[in-house]
DNA sequence: TAGATTGTTAATCGATTAACAATC
DNA sequence: TAGATTGTTAATCGATTAACAATC
C-alpha cells in the first residue's frame, strides 16, 4: 500500500477553518483566493497556508492562485467528508440530548441514530420524529448491527472508560469524549476529547493574566 | 507594577490535566508525588512537568518530590480559581441549557446566573429553580448591574458576532463561543472557542489516517 | 513578455527533551 | 553521608516564517 507521509496534528487542526472560509468565498460567488488573501481572513501566514496546502496535492497554479471550488473540494476530501458518518450517544442528560439536535455537523453527513442511557424514566423517549432513548444494555450489540462510526460519551466521568470499551469492542472508530477524564483506548481507535473544564480553566488564566500594554 | 513572565499557551493547556490527576492523588489521601509519577499518570515527560511547574514558583523540593495539597493549591492559584466567576449565556437551546446545567465547572465556582433569549416562548422559562430564561434586549443591562464576568455564545453563527459585541460593551472580560465562527474582540477581552464541528472533523481525519502497524 | 503567485528550500523560532549540578 | 529528585541549562526536535526560483 502507497505509504502516505503523515502530517502533523498542527495542520490537521487548521483544516477545518480553511473549510469555513472557503465556504464563505463559495457563498459570495468568488471563484479564486490567493494565500495572501486567504491569510487575511483566517490570520494564518500567507507561507503557513502555501505549505499546509502542499501537502495534500496540487491545489494551487502558480501566478494565480486558487481555485475556490477546487480547494474547497479537496480539503473537504482530505477530511473525509462527502460520506455519512453514524454516530451513537452515551448519555441522554442535557448534553447528550444538544449534541443530538446540534445540526452543524449533522449538514456534512454526521448522523445520531440513537441515544442510549440507563435510566428507565428515559429510555423510549423519543429526542425527535425520528431519534430515541434506547436501553443502554442494548448498546454493543446496536452498534454492531448498524454500523456506527463514532461513538459520543456525554455521560460522567464515573461510566466513560466503561462506556468506552464498549464502543470499542462493538467496532466504533471514533469516540468524541464530553467527559471530564481521560480515556484509555486500543491502537486502532481514535479520541477527540472536549474537557470542557479545562476550556474554562485556560480562559479565566487568560483573563487573569492579561498584560494591559 | 512587577513584570510576570509569558507563559506559553501550551503550558496553560496542561494546566488543567495536572490539576486534575492532583485531585486524584488527594482523594487517595497520597501526599506525595514525584515528576516521574506524575508522568505515569499524565503522560507529559517528567522533564517538561518539572519545567512546567517552576514557571510558576517553587512547589517541589529537591530529593522529595511535590506534596500534593501544595501543588494542586498552587495550580488552583495560578489559573485563578477559588473565587467566583459570574456567567451569562446567550441563546437558550438545547445547547445553552445543557452548558447552563453543567455541572463541574459549576463546583469550582462558575456560576451561571441568567440566560438570555429573543424567543418570546422561551423567555420567563425556568430552567432550574434559581435559574431563569430573560429576554435579550435586556442582556446588556444585566451584565452591567451584576458584574458578569463571562459571556457565553451558544446561538447561531449569524447572532454571534452581535452578541460578542454586547458582551464586550457590557463588560465581560472572557468570552466562551459556542459558535461556529471566528469572533472579533477588543484587546482587553479574552475569548475561548469550542468550535464543535472543527473538532469532529479533526477526530474523522484521524480516523480516515490511522496508519495500522 | 511582464507580473503575479505558487511550490519548495533554507533560516528562524519556539517548545520539548536530555543532562546534570544543586540540594534536600 | 548516600540516595533521590528537583531546578535549570544545553541540545534537540519540530513547526513556522522568510526567501526565491519555478511557472502560469
Amino acid at each position: 500500500m502507497k505509504q502516505k507521509p503523515i502530517i502533523s496534528n498542527a495542520v490537521i487542526r487548521r483544516l477545518p477553518r480553511y473549510r469555513r472560509y472557503l465556504r464563505e468565498l463559495r457563498s459570495s460567488r468568488i471563484d479564486k483566493v490567493s494565500s495572501k488573501e486567504l491569510s487575511e481572513l483566517t490570520g494564518y501566514t500567507a507561507s503557513q497556508i502555501r505549505q499546509d496546502l502542499n501537502h495534500f496535492g496540487d491545489f494551487g497554479q502558480q501566478g494565480y492562485g486558487y481555485n475556490v471550488d477546487v480547494l474547497y473540494a479537496g480539503i473537504n476530501a482530505v477530511i473525509g467528508l462527502g460520506r455519512t458518518y453514524k454516530m451513537v450517544i452515551a448519555g441522554a442528560g442535557n448534553l447528550g440530548r444538544a449534541i443530538a439536535n446540534h445540526n452543524y455537523y449533522y449538514k456534512t453527513g454526521f448522523i445520531v441514530t440513537a441515544l442510549f442511557d440507563k435510566n428507565p424514566d428515559l429510555i423510549g423517549r423519543k429526542i425527535r420524529e425520528d431519534l430515541q432513548i434506547l436501553d443502554y444494555a442494548d448498546m454493543k450489540e446496536y452498534i454492531e448491527k448498524n454500523d456506527i462510526d463514532i461513538g459520543i460519551i456525554c455521560t460522567t466521568k464515573d461510566a466513560a472508560q466503561e462506556i468506552a470499551d464498549i464502543f470499542c469492542a462493538a467496532g466504533v472508530k471514533g469516540i468524541w469524549n464530553f467527559a471530564p477524564i481521560d480515556i484509555e483506548i486500543p491502537d486502532n481507535v481514535c479520541i477527540e476529547n472536549v474537557h470542557l473544564s479545562d476550556m474554562l480553566y485556560s480562559l479565566v488564566y487568560r483573563m487573569n493574566n492579561k498584560t494591559n500594554e
